[in-house]
DNA sequence: TAGGCCATCTGGTCCT
DNA sequence: AGGACCAGATGGCCTA
């Protein structure tokens, strides 16, 4: 395989298509063109005066209304776009040329040593610009290593997205129209775990508006009214946090809070967002028929059978709206949660006395409850994410109460 | 049109 | 030496 059809097949599928280059141009016609138009000119690559200089807090840019230069692209490859989304230019990295170029000053040097100066007149050496001249070979591998870690850097981001869009699941803003930035979602996710922390740590349901102003603390404010949206509340600006009241005054219970994202068993598709007055636990609302989120129900009644088993941290740390501070949340029970950090001396993968593997406890957790989705995605894939892994155990106490739930029922009925 | 967000390229640094 | 990780730089897309 030759080096362009390397290029050509490193490249994304987005460029394997066609449908991002220049059209009729592949990359290994534009990297054939950039090594036509390689040059010999000796612009310094280095120092402030640079057009190559490196990247840094120096030479960051300021916005985009001002004039930027075009993305470091070397000028021997002409002011094509930049490296932007879906462009997969291969350039011709600053880092190659002046690596190749320092090995040819070597080589020339080699030669002047010979010759006795430039000229080879015997004449003292002038040390200055000179035309430099590439090697075809050298500069090819270095070309083609640069061509590597591009896509390892590119498959690197994709799956830190992939992570990041199941964290986006797992939040509690299932919108399907728009989708929460990375910024939010990671805001939002802290927020969540610290609002069912407190919950843990209190053992009992806390206050409405407490748990979803924890929820959209640091949010912006379109983040939070659409964490509101989803929640079913209406969001205000006010102050320096968006204050939130119940859009259902009368009913500031949770069933306003956690019906909306009660996690669908049958369909698996993780929270669920579509209304969010669809069937639960039994327990029925005063307004809107819906019906407390089955699974924090159980989980507040969990919750309450679990003693805290630390002190909360002073008020002044506990917040997640200071980024620097201690962000930990009050969460610490291993009946819940089996974090991987802390979880059994087994190793990933290990195959438990019923045969699956187990991780996390995760299938044997799901193999005991009536979880039929999770339980076969334990079953069939043994790299459960992590958050499945947690709301698997999480649902499986949940069937568990709920099973004890409905024969209380039963039995105070009869 | 400015600004936010994103994908990508890139070079530096650290680690194995 | 090579890969992972990180942060800067850049252009594209989208929205208010």
């Amino acid at each position: 395989m030759s080096l362009q059809e390397m290029v050509f097949l490193s490249v994304s599928p987005a460029a394997l298509d066609g449908s991002s280059v220049t059209p009729g141009l592949k990359a290994s016609d534009m990297l054939t063109s950039a090594l036509a138009e390689r040059t010999l000119e000796s612009t310094p690559t280095r120092g402030p005066d640079s057009p190559f200089r490196p990247s840094g807090a120096h030479c960051k840019v300021s916005t985009k209304s001002q004039h930027r230069e075009p993305g470091g692209r070397p000028e021997w490859l002409g002011h094509a776009p930049g490296p932007g989304r879906d462009q997969q230019h291969d350039r011709v990295p600053d880092g190659a040329r002046e690596a190749e170029a320092e090995e040819e000053e070597e080589e020339e040097e080699e030669q002047e040593e010979e010759d006795g100066g430039p000229e080879g007149d015997g004449l003292p050496r002038r040390r200055g610009l000179r035309r430099r001249r590439v090697t075809q070979a050298r500069w090819d591998r270095v070309r083609l290593r640069r061509i590597e870690a591009n896509t390892r850097e590119r498959n690197r981001m994709h799956g830190l997205n992939y992570a990041l869009d199941a964290l986006r699941r797992a939040v509690p803003c299932p919108s399907r129209t728009q989708k929460l930035s990375k910024i939010e979602t990671l805001r939002l996710a802290r927020n969540y775990i610290w609002a069912l922390s407190e919950v843990l740590s209190a053992g009992k349901r806390p206050d409405l508006l407490a748990f979803v102003q924890t929820l959209c603390r640091g949010l912006s404010q379109p983040t939070a009214s659409l964490v509101a949206g989803c929640l079913q509340l209406s969001a205000r600006p006010s102050g320096p946090e968006p204050r939130l009241e119940a859009a259902f005054p009368g009913r500031a219970t949770f069933d306003t809070v956690y019906t909306p994202y009660r996690f669908r068993h049958d369909a698996g598709t993780g929270p669920c967002a579509s209304g969010g007055h669809e069937g639960g636990s039994g327990v029925s609302s005063a307004e809107g028929g819906g019906r407390p989120f089955p699974a924090y129900s159980a989980f507040c009644g969990l919750a309450a059978t679990y003693q805290p088993l630390y002190e909360r941290a002073s008020p002044e740390c506990s917040s997640p709206t200071c980024d620097g501070g201690a962000l930990s949340p009050p969460l610490h029970y291993h009946g819940i949660f089996s974090l991987k950090h802390e979880g059994p001396s087994q190793p990933e993968g290990h195959s438990d006395p019923d045969g699956t593997r187990c991780h996390f406890g995760a299938c044997r957790c799901a193999a005991a409850s009536g979880c039929a989705a999770l339980r076969r995605c334990a079953a069939a894939d043994a790299h459960v994410p992590y958050d499945v892994q947690l709301r698997e155990q999480f649902l499986t106490a949940q069937d568990q109460l709920n099973i004890v739930q409905d024969q209380f029922y039963t039995a105070f009925q009869q």
